[in-house]
DNA sequence: GGATATAAGTCAATATGACTGACGTAAAGA
DNA sequence: TCTTTACGTCAGTCATATTGACTTATATCC
């Protein structure tokens, strides 16, 4: 952690600053993830069960394809996690109409249970996050957030502060 | 109630709110993190060296159990790593002056370099998405993601909203 | 001094999640 | 018809993690 010589700086930009933001990530990530683990591990399934789990839940009818592109691993490494939530009843298969050779991919009732469960902490503590922060700042949160993952996935974030509801 | 867009559930907003705050977590690390892993491929390294790498860069000195509260993973674990990162010469040892029990873990130069290396996309990402979001949003970003890591982890970040530069 | 606790290392077995490469099948589309 | 796409599968490998048992050296408590 050194090199600061890149001249002057318009935001005050620290080495000091970076490196904080940094692990603000590392942290804020291990804790998030560390309770669905957990609970995840009593059931024999893994972190990769409950992503695949979380992202059927919010697109149901989505295509392996599209599963793949938004969880960005190889279909030999869905395909293990993907077989065992459809053979335990998590995850439900169908053929497609429009195009009969997709795989349409959607929660059982027992898989919705799951991802309930397993989310809760996670909307708990995000929730928490945000109501201790205040409005202003998660709008912060979400601008930085958006900074840091590639510009191609910006995208599936529309809105922006507008409040709703 | 007709479907009017493709997209995710037609769920309670503040429900979406959350599960939003949970997404931009997913892809923000997702990307964060793929930039040192493809370098770390390459020199036959994984992830797991560059968080050693970057917390014994972070806190010279730092013995093994002090990395493992980090980490949080078993000693085991960081074992492999960390004898593979010491036998090519990227991390020294030394024997604790005050407890001789102690592994004082330190970068060598050659460590330093790899770090340096390693961390620049990283530091890059963060910087330009500061830059990008102005010192209000890094405020705001800063203080939700003290909010979602555990408590026990907020006292490494201090300082708060304090002006500087 | 002796008992106990702590810091670290090691051996063995195992699980999980990821990868590459090759190949197959069904269906869509030019 | 030919090619491409969507999906699946077999086989092998690697990286990261786990639990459990055990050892060595050193520190600390009584």
């Amino acid at each position: 952690m050194t090199d600061v010589k890149i001249g002057p700086n318009p935001l005050f930009l620290r080495e000091e600053d970076l490196r904080q933001g940094m692990e603000l990530l590392f942290y804020a990530y291990r804790d998030f993830t560390a309770e669905p683990d957990a609970m995840l591990a009593k059931i024999g399934l893994g972190r990769a069960h409950h992503r695949v789990v979380y992202f059927v839940g919010r697109y149901p009818e989505i295509t392996v394809s599209d599963l793949l592109g938004i969880l960005q691993i190889t279909k030999q490494s869905l395909s293990r996690v993907l077989s065992e939530l459809i053979g335990q009843d998590y995850v439900v298969q169908r053929t497609g109409t429009r195009d009969r050779r997709q795989r349409l991919l959607s929660l059982t009732d027992k898989g919705m249970d799951l991802e309930r469960q397993l989310s809760d902490a996670q909307r708990a503590r995000i929730a928490r996050a945000y109501r201790a922060a205040g409005a202003q700042a998660v709008e912060g949160f979400r601008t930085v957030m958006l900074g840091i993952m590639d510009e191609a996935e910006r995208g599936k974030f529309p809105g922006g502060a507008g409040k709703r509801g």
